[in-house]
DNA sequence: CTGTTAGCGCGTTCAT
DNA sequence: ATGAACGCGCTAACAG
């Protein structure tokens, strides 16, 4: 900004006629002043519109009321969520927060560390799942560490396996899992993943859990039934589509989609295709976006606390840590709904 | 942040044995130095990790990087994607957005735009509709008048009134008229309406466009049939709930929400009660936030640009506005789905 | 209670 | 090409 002709401290201190130090303690509440003077400065900085320069004042050693989020994509519902419980907690405690969308570039993510570092940020949010990438680990961490070492918090939702960090662990591979579990005891044998990027931390477990689970009880899941694709609404359609390329009788009964959205778009691929759900297959997917119970047919998900994901990574930005990470972990729960139902003509093993 | 030993540029001129100016130009490619003192830097802001203060920069006279961002509220879809297309031109021009969640608190709006004048963001973005409310316009050209003084832009979207800044402005209006044509063409002759606050300018636009649409055809549409609840999706629902209480033959053949959110509940009330859309009645939204088009039925509504709305807005808050404030207006397009039809009965004239 | 003054970290003239 | 010195706007010691 070509800095216009900006009213400081000293132009309302002067029209105030008080000095410098005054007119600060006034403005602060730091100490008490003189009834009349403090009018005086009060209406002098309402008549000329004066706004404190927030860069002076962090200069000089005043508090630093501004924290960064970084988030993959604010268009997407989860972290959009997510981001909203960080922001209520911000919120509530006078923060201005300083949020970034990467656009799912992740060194993009890493450039934003910096910069917040540069801006002093007094915490650094971190939404949405880690690159399992050592150079891109390295990278993170080589900003990360100096900024915590001068007293920088930095919090992070979801594993981020090489930095060091207080995170909120959302139990992707339990919920998964336990998905797994109820799917399972539905009558399904044949299933199909839609699977995200593998190099996300969360498609990981969320895949694992899920096969571990099946393996259990012995139901098969091979490498073809994991299909990969993006991490996104048309990934999932895609992956459907893809899907439904195989003859009939090659086709899984249940599809699993490790996010909701992916689970939209694998819906709106078998709507199309004429293919019913659940009639001919289940369908279910996992975050519990608000959206998803709306659907129809309303979508079987693992349903995360996504608010108080955020809320509770913000808390532990806000609370200086003590020596080692903390964890908080966060429950899923399995919440069937119309999108899965028992099939209709059950496998028999071959 | 309780200040650590940070690392500053004395230390890095120190550590490579040359003068702060020596420094200062390597790090910002000012001037070119000599070699092997350049590389005597480099590498000693690198081994010491050192991140150059913002504040101090821009207090110094620098550049400041920064714009802010004032959304209503985040994990609305609606909001997201048009901040979404905000951060996207960001990016792109190298900026650092600070977003700021009100959370649809009109108070809380003019509070942050205090603190980003504070932090001389050299630009803000209003996203999302104006409270039409002589005190709020007040107070909020408290604030805004005197940053544009100094040079400060501004750019909103939608209609704010009162303020006279750069607006990118939805054919709200527009839209919703072409929506009442397109549904009156279809037959239909009894509406509700499902709006929100009449002191949203958008929910007053749409209606008004919408009632005078229907007027020029000659439908009626009484005081009673436009349900005031609140902007989100249960706000929707809750309306819905309130006209199925009519007697069956006081019902709308065809309910128009002001927003997809507020349709998607109303669809989610109908669905409840075992009222087939568009079977027994036919419901649109306004919007055409990404999910609609996956429901079932699939919704119809009036498409807006919602990335575009975002980019465009910060589009002129780059580029410094000559005299006096710009207006951008971007078209709304009717898209019909399978959430209208035409009526099953079409009423006759009383 | 009030005013004076010394930095905060950095960009930027000025000399050299 | 390099270095010394000033000032950005403000807070926090220190005097008075």
């Amino acid at each position: 900004m070509k800095s216009g002709p900006h009213v400081t401290l000293a132009d309302v201190a002067q029209s105030a006629d008080v000095s410098l130090a005054t007119a600060s303690r006034v403005l602060n509440g730091t100490a008490s002043v003189r009834t009349d003077l403090r009018d005086r400065v009060m209406s002098a900085a309402s008549e000329l519109a004066y706004a404190p320069n927030a860069h002076a004042q962090a200069l000089a050693g005043g508090t630093h009321r501004t924290v960064g989020v970084i988030c993959h994509d604010v268009s997407d519902p989860y972290f959009s969520a997510v981001a909203g419980g960080v922001m209520k907690v911000a919120n509530g405690n006078g923060l201005l927060v300083m949020l970034a969308d990467t656009f799912r570039d992740p060194d993009r993510e890493v450039a934003y560390v910096s910069a917040l570092r540069a801006q002093r940020a007094s915490a650094i949010v971190l939404i949405g799942s880690a690159f399992e990438d050592r150079s891109w680990e390295r990278a993170m961490a080589a900003e990360l560490d100096p900024y915590r070492r001068v007293g920088g918090q930095v919090a992070a939702v979801s594993r981020h396996r090489g930095l060091k960090v207080d995170t909120v662990l959302p139990d992707n591979r339990g919920g998964a899992a336990a998905l797994a579990k109820a799917l399972v005891g539905l009558g399904h044998k044949r299933f199909a993943v839609l699977a995200g990027p593998a190099r996300l931390t969360t498609v990981c477990d969320r895949v694992d859990g899920f096969a571990e689970e099946l393996a259990a009880h012995g139901v098969p899941l091979s490498d073809e039934d994991v299909l990969e694709t993006t991490f996104d609404r048309d990934g999932g359609y895609e992956a459907a589509k893809r899907l439904l390329e195989r003859p009939k009788r090659r086709r899984p009964t249940c599809v699993f989609a490790v996010t909701d959205l992916m689970a939209i778009g694998a819906l709106a691929a078998f709507r199309e295709a004429g293919v019913s759900v659940p009639g001919e297959v289940s369908v279910a997917g996992f975050d519990n976006i608000p959206v998803v119970r709306d659907l129809t047919p309303a979508l079987t998900t693992v349903a995360l606390p996504l608010e108080q994901l955020g809320e509770r990574a913000m808390d532990l930005a806000l609370k200086a840590s003590g020596t080692r990470p903390r964890t908080v972990r966060l429950g899923a729960e399995v919440v069937l709904r119309e999108s899965t139902a028992r099939p209709k003509r059950p496998h028999r093993p071959l």
